[in-house]
DNA sequence: GCCGTTTTCGGCCCGACTGTTTTCAGTCG
């Protein structure tokens, strides 16, 4: 079993955990945290090039001794000390460090003192009201670990972007009218478009922020006030969400979004950058200090802070897209001037996957094309399954003629709007495709797709991806991992592999738009920028409400560093016709 | 454990809230 970035990553987490129980260096910490993070969001795979004796890439943040844990793992899956240090806590501490309102000094002081080495041992203890015996924790800190250890043996998983969204939407509208509020906004991973979100982050300014505080906690769907300060606030919805709300008055607007939109590791760069010019950042400005006579303590001078561009600017960069603020080289992109000028909704001008009720979609081709062109699409390509996905009613050669017989007499009264014949073609298990050539040779677009044997090794799936990419009419692979959020991991598969072969075939990559998809993910996009790969942004739309979801896939793609010129549905008709009819070799 | 256009040693982001404390430690984002 091959050693992945994501093993290395864990391993480096969970040394920051034990280091952390036994009270090392925080800083000692802090590095394993940040090189997992680091090694995380990879996609040069280290173990295949510590197998190849080939150097590492210089990674910020890792040095000698993480490269040396780094070789350790990849040759043997282990790393000495981490198995030393495994030896000396128990398992089940670390867990308990998830738990909201512990860290690693309580938990400390728990499992020493109570012998509680799990969140079960834990919360038997807090019902027993053991916990409030000990020295630093009372009857408040009792109920609230027994809280948050039911809350936690119950976990409720991330909320996809979309759903956040909608509950955002609503408490924005709602803290509009909060009395003396001037502006609001959504922050948190919410505003950078992380697919899936934790818990949702509101930013509002005011005079008063009190009186903020207080008209929030008054939400009606409320399900417990969690804290509420005179700047800042968290409840929990009913829903289970918990909303985070922070209040600074307006002369930091600009500071304030940025700290709290993060990333985390995004603002410790930006923080650095103010440091090295002797300056400070906080959510309330940019600031200078001055020293002036007959004063001890050193004035504080705002700079900047009233918007993120002067902030940025005050710092030497311009302004960085909300998507790209996750430390992963937009810094450096900044300041060298070579920030991508990222996709956006309005840059899409057509959609190729979308079905009707000739496979499983509820509506019917006039109906979808109508709606694609209210939603200012130009075109758009029906792409239904074909016959082997019986359940979605999938076309066979003789239905597929029939089809493409009334996509002609539609396209033939529409107006502002050109449909295209496609077909969501399934790859069959030795990546033959589901459909005849002489089938798929009149169409306009072929989607080559991956509906069943998801659990193939990975060599095997890859190989039999790479082999249906290499029928000559397929022009779009999609959904290329067929994870499902929260339900179906991705399969296995070397995405390299995959991109390399459709950057040199001329075949795109789809950005399945749908909200449990999101799948080609943000890392993967940015792979296949760099290979030379062009990304489809879709929406496979089975109803006339679906065409909404390609804003999802635009900002997944924004995450992904995409630029219109890597997406193929950003050209005109007559463009995306020239590369359809390409020949490929 | 990392890092360096002042540094190879001595730094390492910063403020709010809570619960426990009588002035602060721990946690969080």
């Amino acid at each position: 079993m091959p050693t992945t970035n994501a093993d290395i990553a864990a391993a480096f987490d969970q040394m920051a955990d034990l280091l952390d129980l036994r009270n090392a260096n925080p800083f000692r910490v802090r590095a394993y945290r940040n090189a997992s993070r680091i090694i995380g969001g990879l996609k040069i795979d280290l173990a295949a090039l510590v197998g190849a004796n080939e150097a590492l890439p210089k990674l910020p943040g890792i040095g000698a001794d993480l490269e040396e844990k780094i070789r350790q793992l990849a040759r043997t899956g282990h790393m000495r000390e981490l198995d030393r240090l495994r030896t000396q806590v128990p398992p089940g501490v670390t867990e308990l460090l998830r738990l909201p309102g512990l860290g690693p000094k309580r938990v400390r002081a728990l499992s020493d003192q109570l012998h509680a080495y799990s969140p079960a041992e834990l919360l038997r203890a807090a019902r027993d009201e053991r916990i409030r015996e000990l020295r630093g924790f009372g009857a408040a800190s009792e109920k609230k670990i027994a809280d948050a250890i039911q809350a936690h043996l119950s976990k409720k998983p991330r909320v996809k972007l979309a759903v956040a969204a909608q509950y955002a939407e609503a408490l924005c509208a709602y803290l509009r009218k909060a009395p003396g509020v001037i502006q609001v906004a959504p922050a948190g991973s919410l505003r950078r478009a992380r697919e899936t979100v934790g818990d949702i982050d509101l930013l509002a300014t005011a005079a008063d922020g009190a009186a903020v505080v207080r008209y929030f906690t008054a939400y009606g769907d409320t399900e417990r006030v969690l804290a509420a300060g005179d700047t800042r606030a968290s409840i929990v919805l009913k829903a289970g969400l918990q909303v985070d709300l922070r209040v600074v008055p307006a002369a930091s607007y600009g500071a304030a979004l940025l700290y709290f939109t993060g990333s985390k590791a995004h603002n410790i760069r930006l923080r650095n950058l103010a440091l090295a010019a002797d300056l400070k950042l906080n959510e309330y400005g940019l600031f200078r200090s001055e020293r002036s006579r007959g004063r001890r303590a050193a004035a504080l001078v705002p700079v900047a802070g009233a918007t993120e561009e002067s902030v940025y600017a005050a710092l030497g960069l311009p302004w960085i897209a909300p998507e790209l603020r996750e430390d992963r080289g937009e810094i450096e992109a900044a300041r060298k001037g070579e920030l991508p000028s990222l996709v956006e909704r309005a840059s899409l001008q057509g959609d190729l996957h979308a079905h009707t009720r000739w496979s499983d979609g509820t509506a019917t081709i006039e109906q979808m094309a109508e709606a694609a062109r209210a939603h200012g699409l130009t075109y758009l390509a029906i792409s239904e399954h074909s016959r082997r996905l019986a359940v979605a009613r999938g076309l066979d050669p003789a239905r597929l003629r029939q089809q493409g017989a009334e996509i002609e007499r539609v396209n033939a009264g529409l107006r502002g709007i050109t449909l295209l014949a496609g077909i969501e073609c399934d790859v069959l298990d030795d990546g033959a495709l589901d459909l005849p050539d002489s089938a798929l040779a009149r169409l306009d677009v072929v989607i080559a797709a991956v509906h069943s044997k998801f659990d193939l090794p990975r060599a095997k799936q890859t190989a039999r991806i790479l082999a249906a990419l290499d029928n000559p009419h397929v022009r779009i692979l999609a959904h290329p991992l067929g994870r499902l959020i929260d339900v179906r991991e991705p399969y296995a598969v070397d995405m390299l592999a995959v991109i390399r072969k459709c950057s040199a075939r001329g075949i795109a990559l789809e950005l399945n738009a749908h909200p449990e998809r999101l799948d080609l993910l943000d890392v993967y996009c940015r792979m296949a920028k760099d290979e030379g790969a062009l990304v489809s942004i879709n929406s496979d739309a089975h109803s006339v409400h679906e065409f909404d979801n390609l804003i999802h896939g635009v900002s997944q793609a924004r995450r992904g560093w995409l630029e219109p010129s890597d997406v193929i549905n950003t050209r005109s008709l007559p463009e995306l016709r020239v590369w359809l009819r390409a020949k490929r070799d």
